[in-house]
DNA sequence: CTATATTAGTCAATGAGGTTTACTACTCTA
DNA sequence: TAGAGTAGTAAACCTCATTGACTAATATAG
């Protein structure tokens, strides 16, 4: 190996080397992680120690008047088995509720409690904490422009995914 | 419930219902699953089949000349016992190989195989084809800027979350 | 030149966050 | 009114990553 056997893989590893781009999808999965981590800390200084990311990504799908199992499913993109799980722990945890919809006996209406609703205010508050500091973080002026990047980014991305 | 027992909640429930926000982790989330989706997409049109999401977000951090088992979760941001598990993964699979350090008897270095290093060659074409493709997107006057400002975005945010 | 602390890596158990497959119960429609 | 479609649940499994406990090798303080 020290008496230069192969010159062709030398070149090639040097060529592989110098190619490493870092393309966007680093800086979008790294900003993604801190603010979903931002955000639970938020959470957590305000005493929800026993809320976990999903948890709380799926609170704000919950309409005030209730949702059906099925319809959480499709609006968070996951299997209403997952939801059922999910909606199985936050009732557990006390806050939300299943109840049977009058309109269709095969489906349930998951309601927040009374607990639930003061975690959605209190998660208000923390989100706008957290977009304030990205706004100035980002910078006053661009900030908008930023943003609406960020979302036909995200948009179409998604499409394509599609295929 | 019909007959307005309780004019308090009703308020509180409106109030709930037009605070919400939508902030920017939501866009910042949606963009970054599907950058993934599509670049795992792309691996699996090359034939790929093998290569799950975190094998193909810890090998770009792999040095060509071979990196340690303890250098790679630095770098992943991964407990050693999780690049481990990985490395292991991939061994099975024929990418990488494990060889004793020489300069070290307690440690071992990772390093790419044949296979390894043609993944990693058609991989940056993905990623080529990907970055491309969101500059199209974002458009091209604004590209750069915007990819600044994702960027300055994730180091403070990851600042942010250190306390 | 030991005694001790540190570092590299592994093993095993566990947990979070999902998925697929298979099923029951109800509703809708032809 | 029979059959297709929809709402939800149950169970088994998968990926990704964690914690805790351990071995072996190296570095360093006395």
């Amino acid at each position: 190996m020290a008496e230069r056997p192969k010159d062709a893989e030398e070149k090639e590893l040097e060529a592989l080397e110098a190619a490493q781009v870092d393309h966007l999808g680093v800086p979008l999965w790294r900003a993604s992680r801190a603010y979903v981590g931002l955000m639970m800390a938020g959470y957590r200084r305000l005493g929800y120690h026993d809320l976990t990311e999903s948890h709380t990504g799926l609170l704000p799908h919950l309409d005030i008047g209730g949702t059906r199992i099925t319809t959480l499913a499709a609006r968070a993109g996951l299997t209403k088995q997952a939801i059922g799980q999910m909606v199985s722990d936050l009732e557990t945890r006390g806050y939300v509720t299943r109840a049977p919809d009058p309109n269709d006996a095969r489906a349930k209406i998951v309601r927040y409690t009374k607990k639930g609703r003061r975690f959605l205010r209190d998660g208000q508050v923390v989100k706008q904490e957290l977009h304030a500091r990205c706004r100035a973080l980002v910078g006053e002026k661009n900030f908008a422009a930023f943003a609406d990047q960020l979302g036909t980014l995200a948009d179409q991305l998604e499409k394509a995914a599609l295929d």
